[in-house]
RNA sequence: GCCGAGGUGGUGAAAUUGGUAAACACGAUGGAUUCAAAAUCCAUUGCUCGCAAGGGCUUGUGGGUUCAAGUCCCACCCUCGGCACCA
């Protein structure tokens, strides 16, 4: 008899599966394909913890078990190491981002390694190759070329820190979300990606995902559409108009008074000489503050008069204009009317300023739209809250962008057949600060001639943003060799078709981030021809976060980080993958419990010794073992991995139980197990002389009608109350049932002297006597 | 404020969607084994009254529907996540 010694089997098993190259994804099979997805890791210096592995273990669990079943599998793994972790994180410890994201690589596949995972490693990819980033590159000359990816100067989110501008998604509570700086507001020149173009589609296209209803809502809010009119404001006495958005144009007949941002374009000409300097004084103030002063919901409602008047339509009423900063620039037209009686901002501001508020009787929605539209002051429109995504970084560690500015012709692609644009090799790269990239210093990089008319001209010298590989990484592993295109499209057709990646698992950090952006690029990909779905991930669950023991993020500043490899040396990599998917539900954030640990070990040690005992070989199938192969399969496509593994121990103690074991059922107990635990599965299974690997068997089907019991517990209740039960056969009839129930002792005690109103019997399960 | 998820033993959690609440596991207590410990095994373990037989109570709180509610409906409280002066 050996000891179980989980160490010693997992890197045997790990080397053999290496060796013998099992997981190898094929291309050109003739299965089904199963696309099993987990959001690559931007390789941090710090190494994973116990909270990281959690999404790949169920991944792999569940790519293994589709293995079996016939399905050619691809579960692969890469490197998402641009950006500004990377990059803020070389800086601090003072190594070149290249070198960085390198060792930082490598340590973290040594540790995915020894957690015994089953990825195809010929299919790694790293979004900071050149050859990679090339078709990044490819893409963004795309959008270019079509004009989705333009120049802006408008203000934008700046976080003096980081010194580089910010997408809105970048934000956190207003703040910068890598460092917690306060953000500013901006004016520079930007590139800026046409997302809006594609917001409609991107909300209708949800209803096609099978998501969890929370990642689903939080995108829904992200795009925030609203459905409403637009409406045309005359200025009095002149020409203008001024245009607002709203939701309700049927509180039109209540709009008192206009509001403008005091950034609108519209300010400096309408205000009369008399209030000119009161406005500037305001303008002035509402610069200064920071984007969370202005947002303060604490905070009272500020404005000033314009002098100026507006136009109501409806009713030819003189209405005066105000600035305030509760009105953002940002959203519709940075300009509402104000219609105090129904909206309770306005009526805060109403009352502060002693402006007119009027109850009114609502119209119908639809006619003041159709009203709108015939006399030609408004119409029909939607307004999103998503905004086009701010795409240039003046940060070194990114993939340049592949544009030549020329005096003469402008904006200008880098030749395709000159892709990628290598980021220059360089010593300093820490960010200048002035809004330029700190490539802008590298003169013989910068300097180059226009493609279009050969004269000097000089490279774009901003950067792409962390989020710009991961849009479209999913389709490299399904092709990352290729040096002509970003994918083939046979390929392509084969692991795409019909629903993209089968099931993706990651983050619900990357609801309003990574998921939307790469969904928007899919759909571009869609619309040029490169790929054939409208959307890339069919199935997504999130994973739940891993707490410190003390409840508290784990993280190196609470010192309360612990590390896979630590757990492994002392317990053995299927001890940690079972205790993580058994911790509680897999969407459910738990705090770690290294007492937990225990059971999964002695679930294991269990199974272990089981080899030991005595065995027989019967033609029998046993029940229980059917059972337990239903409710893994199922479990296991349900994302329910918990109750899987306690079925399992529920049938391991049966097993343990019984003076001698069935060969046959073993084997297959093992056979399910194995996704979940696979070193110690493939060393019993080999150990009990199969030569081939277990993860080459056939996942065992389960007899739907042995599962059925013979016998079952009837329950016999009185009012409801439960007050004896009795096991009878399976099937047997109401009727019967109810004479049975009648004639127990128990129930004849709890009878006397009572009068039966009625009987309610549920097949197979209880009998209740209403008395 | 709005949207979403959730609230079940000492702890992590189950509950076929209206039908035995607490499966499985941790911990605890007692016992076996051992010179001793670890490991392992057996028993008990929601709370409560009772010597016992046997009762009573119990899924955040309060109502309701139903023969029957952790599950459905109404109101409220709390926790977590997202968004937030979005017109």
């Amino acid at each position: 008899m050996q000891e179980y010694n989980p160490q010693k089997i997992e890197e045997k098993w790990q080397k053999r599966w290496a060796k013998d190259k099992i997981f190898k994804t094929k291309d050109g099979s003739k299965n089904p394909k199963f696309y099993v997805l987990d959001m690559f890791p931007y390789p941090s210096g710090a190494g994973l913890h116990v909270g990281h592995p959690k999404g790949y273990i169920a991944t792999d669990i569940v790519s293994r078990m589709k293995r079996m079943q016939g399905f050619e599998v691809l579960h692969p793994m890469g490197w998402d190491g641009f950006g500004l972790p990377a990059e803020n994180y070389a800086l601090k410890n003072k190594i070149h981002p290249k070198s960085a994201v390198k060792e930082n690589i490598k340590k973290f596949k040594a540790q995915l390694n020894k957690i015994g995972f089953d990825y195809d490693w010929s299919r790694e990819i790293n979004t900071t190759e050149p050859n990679y980033y090339k078709w990044t590159q490819w893409i963004f000359l795309q959008m270019f070329k079509k004009g989705l990816a333009y120049e802006s100067y408008e203000p934008i989110n700046w976080c003096p820190s980081c010194k580089t501008g910010l997408a809105n998604e970048d934000l956190e509570h207003g703040k910068c979300e890598r460092c917690g700086s306060d953000i500013e507001q901006k004016p520079m020149r930007q590139w800026v990606l046409k997302i809006t173009d594609y917001a409609e589609r991107l909300l209708e296209d949800l209803k096609l995902l099978d998501w969890e209803e929370q990642i689903l809502e939080m995108q829904k809010n992200w795009i925030g559409k609203s459905c409403g009119a637009d409406v045309d404001f005359k200025i009095d006495k002149r020409d203008e108009i001024i245009k607002v958005f709203t939701t309700r144009p049927d509180t039109l007949f209540g709009a008192t008074f206009m509001v403008l941002s005091p950034e609108h374009s519209s300010v400096e000409e309408i205000t009369t000489n008399v209030q000119k300097s009161e406005v500037k004084k305001y303008q002035e103030q509402a610069r200064k503050k920071s984007d969370l002063e202005r947002t303060d919901l604490e905070k009272e409602k500020t404005g000033v008069f314009t002098g100026a008047y507006a136009i109501n339509p409806v009713n030819n009423e003189k209405i005066p204009i105000w600035i305030a900063d509760y009105v953002l620039m940002s959203y519709g037209y940075g300009a509402i009317m104000a219609v105090p009686a129904h909206d309770e901002r306005d009526f805060e501001f109403a009352k502060k300023f002693k402006l007119p508020i009027v109850q009114i009787d609502l119209e119908d929605k639809e006619k003041m739209i159709k009203w709108l539209e015939k006399n030609k002051n408004g119409r029909r429109a939607v307004n999103y809250k998503l905004k086009d995504w701010v795409f240039s970084r003046q940060r070194y560690w990114g993939e340049p962008i592949p544009i030549i500015k020329c005096e003469k012709c402008g904006n200008v692609a880098v030749p395709e057949k000159e892709l990628p644009l290598k980021l220059p090799e360089v010593k300093h790269y820490e960010p200048t600060g002035t809004g330029e990239s700190p490539l802008a210093n590298i003169k013989e990089w910068v300097n180059t001639t226009c493609p279009k008319c050969k004269k000097r001209a000089k490279r774009e010298t901003n950067t792409m943003p962390q989020w710009a590989g991961s849009c479209w990484y999913y389709l490299r592993y399904i092709d990352p060799e290729n040096k002509k295109e970003l994918v083939d499209k046979n390929k392509e057709k084969y692991w795409m078709k019909p629903k993209g990646v089968d099931l993706y698992v990651g983050g619900a950090e990357h609801a309003t981030r990574h998921l939307i952006y790469a969904r928007f690029w899919h759909k571009f990909l869609q619309d040029i021809g490169v790929v054939s779905t409208s959307e890339p991930f069919h199935r997504l669950f999130h994973v739940g976060l891993i707490a410190a023991e003390d409840g508290r993020k784990m993280s190196k500043r609470w010192n309360n980080v612990i590390n896979p490899d630590d757990v492994i040396q002392e317990y053995g990599a299927d001890s940690l993958r079972l205790y993580e998917m058994f911790m509680g539900g897999f969407s459910e954030g738990t705090a770690w419990n290294t007492k937990g640990l225990v059971g999964t070990t002695r679930f294991l040690k269990k199974v272990w010794q089981i080899q030991y005992k005595p065995k027989k070989q019967s033609s029998k199938s046993d029940r229980l073992l059917h059972q337990t192969i239903k409710k893994v399969t199922e479990d296991i496509e349900n994302f329910k991995f918990n109750t899987a593994i306690s079925q399992m121990m529920i049938l391991t103690n049966e097993m343990e139980k019984q003076k001698e074991i069935d060969i046959n059922h073993y084997l297959l107990f093992l056979i399910i197990l194995a996704p979940f635990a696979p070193h110690i599965s493939e060393e019993l299974w080999e150990s009990l002389k199969n030569k081939k690997s277990i993860f080459l068997e056939k996942w065992p089907e389960y007899n739907p009608k042995l599962i059925k019991e013979e016998t079952f517990n009837l329950i016999i209740q009185i009012n409801g109350k439960v007050r004896d039960k009795i096991e009878v056969e399976a099937g047997i009839s109401e009727e019967k049932a109810e004479e049975l129930a009648l004639s127990q002792e128990k129930i004849k005690k709890w009878l006397e002297n009572k009068k039966i109103k009625k009987i309610i019997s549920v097949e197979n399960k209880l009998v209740n006597i209403v008395v």
